[in-house]
DNA sequence: TTTTGTTATGTTATAATATAACGTTATTTT
DNA sequence: AAAATAACGTTATATTATAACATAACAAAA
């Protein structure tokens, strides 16, 4: 798992090219392995799905999708799998619209800041230490102590704002 | 509708007292009247209910209590009620589990910061523009204009992690 | 290497949340 | 008063997620 982004721009690293896929399912298996867990092949597929999805995906499309490649599938099949992959910080839930997203650096926990177009769906996972570590200090002040960050910006990406 | 708030800690203004409620109510109506909207006495008794909530409440509970209250409801009932409210901003959705709160400040569009507690459910809206502020220059830098901020914090009060 | 325990998955059913569609009532405007 | 608009009633259904229990796969211990 690589440490650091290779973008510039510190947006997602997980755009759906087939051999960034590929690297991203690989490093997911290093990191099951180092932390003893199964990273079998139905969470494999799971998280392959997810991954090469150009937007976040909703669990019934997922289903759709297992069911397409012939496997036998049912809710409970793909909320599991997502459950796991979630623990695992391999995917994020967007909770504004029940979607799920690779997580652009698995490799150390994070809370992450998503800005959600609401015109074409784009998403874009914004990792800025500064701001959740700003949220945990207010909420610090407030005798509250964070578990999980949920940070969604729904708006207009600059190509929707400039095509009206 | 009051400008400031009165409360030293800036969290939420909406505590279920009776007082309290009916002037809320009384400064919604003001606020819709202003507005050319109607208060109507759906919208009303939904807000009264969201209101006097000690805590957020889903909207199959909201209509448990429209039904125990002797009027006939259903599921778009309190939905459409729920809507007008949002839109006005009298309400706010906790996309996290699908809750929702009376807004402590109705009487100016802001977007608001929420601390849930996991394990008591208690939860707290903080106004810091701050935060606010920095995440919209954060998304302009991405080219992108932000409509809604949903920041949903869980994690523990210091009252839960104090009793474990 | 069977046994045993644990983890993961299959399967059916159902819970929880939300909206579509269309008719009726109430309110506002003309 | 008539027409237009907005709100609400009602039925049905879509969408998202979980409960419960059986079977299969895997891992650890004997």
């Amino acid at each position: 798992m690589t440490e650091h982004c290779s973008h510039s721009d510190h947006a997602s690293c997980t755009l759906p090219s087939s051999e960034q896929v590929a690297n991203f399912l690989d490093q997911a298996e290093v990191l099951c392995d180092r932390r003893n867990l199964r990273f079998t092949k139905l969470r494999k597929q799971v998280l392959a799905l997810v991954c090469k999805a150009e937007q976040p995906v909703g669990a019934y499309h997922l289903l759709d999708e297992l069911r397409e490649s012939g496997r036998s599938a049912a809710p409970p099949t793909v909320y599991r799998a997502l459950d796991f992959l979630l623990e695992q910080g391999l995917v994020h839930r967007l909770a504004t619209n029940n979607t799920y997203l690779a997580c652009a650096h698995p490799q150390h926990p994070h809370a992450a800041v998503f800005l959600v177009c609401s015109v074409c769906g784009h998403t874009q996972e914004v990792h800025t230490e500064g701001i959740i570590a700003e949220l945990r200090r207010r909420a610090e002040q407030f005798d509250f102590a964070i578990k999980h960050a949920s940070v969604e910006l729904t708006g207009w990406c600059g190509r929707c704002r400039r095509s009206q």
